[in-house]
DNA sequence: TGTCAATATTGATGTATGTCGATATCTGCC
DNA sequence: GGCAGATATCGACATACATCAATATTGACA
């Protein structure tokens, strides 16, 4: 894997790597549609609103989670690309040939 | 997933959510018997010694890397459980069922 | 025993990150 | 318009982390 090979894939890495992170996408992706509002997510953890937003936005930014505005409410919907690259990493990028 | 299952995970992702982690973990596979002399691995970056000592130091604490030291070359050998472990993650624990 | 080479540890430093309280923004509804 | 609720942003703080120079440790060998 190049420099610029790791580079691609390591802000997707970062961003699961956090407890709250990874636990926030495994419960989207459990949701019919791989679909959460972010107001069911928030009571799931012992820690305030900006902090789950704040991470809400990471996986945002690292192309793990789409965000879609509804009304008052916003719904973050998993991206399976993003998540397929990352099981290929383990698959075929990252083992040997 | 559970916090506990999120507890185990993390520290795997996190000792491969750096670019030069990522590619010494790359690199180590990539040799036959996925395993690696340090001396090899260090002049593939522009980094020095004790941070590539260090990088190996926390792939091995995650349980990705074994360590062999032979006379006064150490070897690094990749776990192949771990790779499956994260491998599997994506496929099936991260993913809906 | 002494020297050299490979690797690890230590201590320091700058930067990134997780978290919170306070506040701002947005939207539906009266 | 004005209020209430959902979400985001801001500023601050403590901790974690990547990196280096200097040094220690280890092992081979003369």
């Amino acid at each position: 894997m190049s420099a610029e090979g790791a580079d691609q894939v390591v802000p997707m890495l970062k961003a699961l790597a956090d407890p709250v992170r990874l636990r926030l996408m495994s419960m989207v992706l459990s949701r019919v549609g791989a679909e959460a509002c972010a107001c069911e997510l928030l009571p799931a953890f012992d820690l305030s609103q900006p902090t789950i937003s704040h991470h809400l936005k990471v996986l945002h930014a690292a192309g793990l989670l789409d965000r879609d505005k509804r009304g008052v409410w916003v719904y973050y919907r998993a991206r399976p690309e993003a998540i397929a690259a990352l099981g290929t990493l383990f698959d075929a990028s990252l083992a040997p040939a």
